[in-house]
This record gives C-alpha cells, sequence and structure tokens, in this order.
DNA sequence: AACCTCATGTAACCAGTTACATGATTCG
DNA sequence: CGAATCATGTAACTGGTTACATGAGGTT
C-alpha cells in the first residue's frame, strides 16, 4: 500500500466512483495517470479493500463504479493516525529563479509572467468551487462547514488553495517588479 | 538531460561545489539523494558541461568541486528561455485532510499541529537566511538585491519559501480552530 | 569502541510518465 | 469521417528511493 492508494481510498470513502473519474479528481493533490491508477485499484479490489460494479450508460462507454469496503475503511483509519510525511515540491521555475541573471531580463520576465497567468487562473477556478460548496450547504460567506459534514475536507484543501494561490500571485508580481522592464518589443500584445 | 541536471547546473552557475554539496543545498528546491546526483555529475563531466578537480583536505576526506563549463552555461541560457513546466505538489497530508472527517478531532488534530510546527521551524530559519543575504549586500530592511546581483536568485527564492511557510502557518491555525477540541489528555505540554 | 558527519559510488527496487492498444459515443 | 471525450488496460522507460559498500576524521 503505498501513499496513492491511500489517496484512491480517501476519495472513495466521501462516494463511489469510476478510475477514470478518480484519476481526473486527485490531479490536484497528488497528480497520477491513469496507467498509475488502474492496477492500483485492481490490486486494491484483489485486498478486499474497495469494490466494484460495472455500471452501463446509454451516452458513455461502460464504466467500473469503485466503492470503499469496511476494510478500506478501517485501513484508511489506521493511516490517518500516523503522521503525514513531508511535503514535496518540484517546481522547475524555482531552479531557473536560482540562475535567472545569467539571461537578460527580456528572457527573464516571460518565466514569472506566464505563472502568475498559471496561478490567476487556478484562483478563479478554487475561488468559484469554494463559493459552489458554500451554497451547497446554506453558508455564507466565510462560514464554514461542520467538521462532521462530508463537505468539511474539500472546504479546507480549496482554502490551502486559494491561499497558496494568492501568495504565488503575489511573489510573481513582486520578483516582476524587481526584474528590469527595458520595454523591448513593447505594445505587441 | 533532465531537470535535476538542469538544477545542479543552476547552482554551479554561482560557484563551484562537491557532489555533497550540491546534494544539500538543492534539497529545498528539488529533493534529490546522493545516488541520483553522482551519477548525473559525471554524465554531466563527459558532455563537458561540467569539470572538476580534486581537492584534499586535513579535516575531511577528499573531495570532488564541480565547476560549471562554458558549455554548460551555454546549455544553462538555453534552458531559460523555454518556459518552466508546472510545479508537482505532492503532500500526503492534502490527502488525509480530504478524508479526516473519517476520525476523531483527537486523532485529526495532532497531523494539523506537526505540520504548523514544521512551518514555524521552516520560516523562523529562512527569515535567517534572508537578514544574512540583506547584512552581506549591506542592505537595510526592505531592501533587494539588483537583478544583476549573483544574490538575487538566491533572495526571490528564499522570499518565496518565507511567504509560502507563513501562508501554510495560517491556513494550519485556520484548520485546528475549525477541528473541535475536545480537550481529552490535555495539560500534558 | 560506537557513532556522527563528510565524501563518493553502485545495485535493486518502487513510483511515475510516455507510449501502445482498444473501443464506445458525440460533435462538427 | 475525423476529432474529442469517456473509459479501461498493458508495456517500456525514466526518475527517485532504499539499501549496499567503503573509508577518513572527529566526538562521546
Amino acid at each position: 500500500m503505498n501513499t496513492l492508494s491511500y489517496g484512491l481510498l480517501s476519495l472513495l470513502s466521501h462516494s463511489p466512483l469510476s478510475g477514470y473519474d478518480l484519476m481526473l479528481r486527485i490531479q490536484p493533490f497528488w497528480p497520477a495517470k491513469h496507467s498509475q491508477i488502474y492496477p492500483l485499484l485492481s490490486a486494491l479490489e484483489k485486498e478486499n479493500q474497495v469494490s466494484f460494479e460495472t455500471v452501463s450508460q446509454s451516452d458513455k462507454p461502460d464504466k467500473k463504479v469503485y466503492s470503499i469496503t469496511s476494510k478500506g475503511l478501517a485501513s484508511l483509519r489506521e493511516w490517518l493516525a500516523e503522521p503525514a510525511s513531508d511535503p514535496v515540491m518540484r517546481d522547475e521555475l524555482m531552479l531557473k529563479a536560482y540562475c535567472v541573471s545569467a539571461v537578460d531580463p527580456v528572457i527573464a520576465r516571460p518565466l514569472f509572467q506566464r505563472r502568475l497567468e498559471h496561478y490567476e487562473a487556478k484562483l478563479i477556478r478554487f475561488e468559484e468551487k469554494i463559493a459552489s460548496i458554500q451554497r451547497d450547504g446554506g453558508l455564507s460567506d466565510g462560514e464554514s462547514p461542520n467538521y462532521h459534514s462530508d463537505r468539511f475536507g474539500a472546504y479546507i484543501l480549496l482554502n490551502k488553495a486559494m491561499m497558496s494561490s494568492r501568495t504565488n500571485i503575489e511573489w510573481c508580481r513582486w520578483v516582476l517588479d524587481l526584474i528590469p522592464n527595458t520595454n523591448e518589443n513593447s505594445g505587441n500584445d
């Protein structure tokens, strides 16, 4: 049982999902391709951590909808009791930032400009999702779902994502202010 | 040439370093073990991207000190001109957070409490390093090194790390306020 | 003597990505 | 009819971790 397997159990603890849906939903928290997820689901099924039923769809191909079993939920609870390992962040931009002075500002600026736009787009999506959770739970702005609500997990995760995006936006703008703007090829957008 | 190889060139663009030192210094930006770094350095040396000289030390074992070559610097500049790929973050705590309602608050709280302490410790180290860069550059509080200064890269990276730590601390405290504190086993610290 | 840090390297394994492969359904 | 999305799977490869291996020098 590796971390991704527990991640799949974590998602399934809220509702049954197909392998394809699991792959899409786990992306923001633990990026993984379908080729990694399908074999793990087979393994989890062999260990009776999850079960599946084939669901026919009229408009789309058939799918295997997985549910967590009581054994899977027990594994999940044991895993939750253990300390979480340290986060791992790998960002090519950080490696580039360290040696950015080796190139002209005209080369350097787009690196941070692109990243700024990336986080601005993400921020909008996160804010929309938080608003939708609050609508669904009948909560006013700033109010949080109860700890025992099944929206609690998604709510705290989305808030982390939103806060991180804002910090990254702030940092990108701060860096862009520090890089000389020689205005080469200005006015071309 | 993979991303880690460029990361090594990035570090070497500031000053010559041993494989061991490279391994220690790249940790905050791109975690890697010595077993991954030594073979890459050999490969970079074969391609004449880096060169090394063996340095004898009286108090410690001999070391191979690597320097970037002009060919290595050219590769680095080409790489800098390409857009940086999206950052990859994998954090077990995020997977646990999503299903945290499956366990008692007494199990849940320490997860976030430990992470809070982790980021508080990191924040102190980052603030110290920023202060030391500012001292070395003869800068007053809030002043930044010039883009063309060789401290610029480290300075903007440390500021990102500091800002992220603060955001994470804020988030952990906010989550801890949302998790009911049943005060089981209280007063034991 | 046992242990820690510094220092370099290889081997075996696990995790993750890219590519290959198939097929249904919908949309333009 | 070609492209896009949904859906599932395997094979080959690359990236990254753990373990094995060695050895100098200093600390307890």
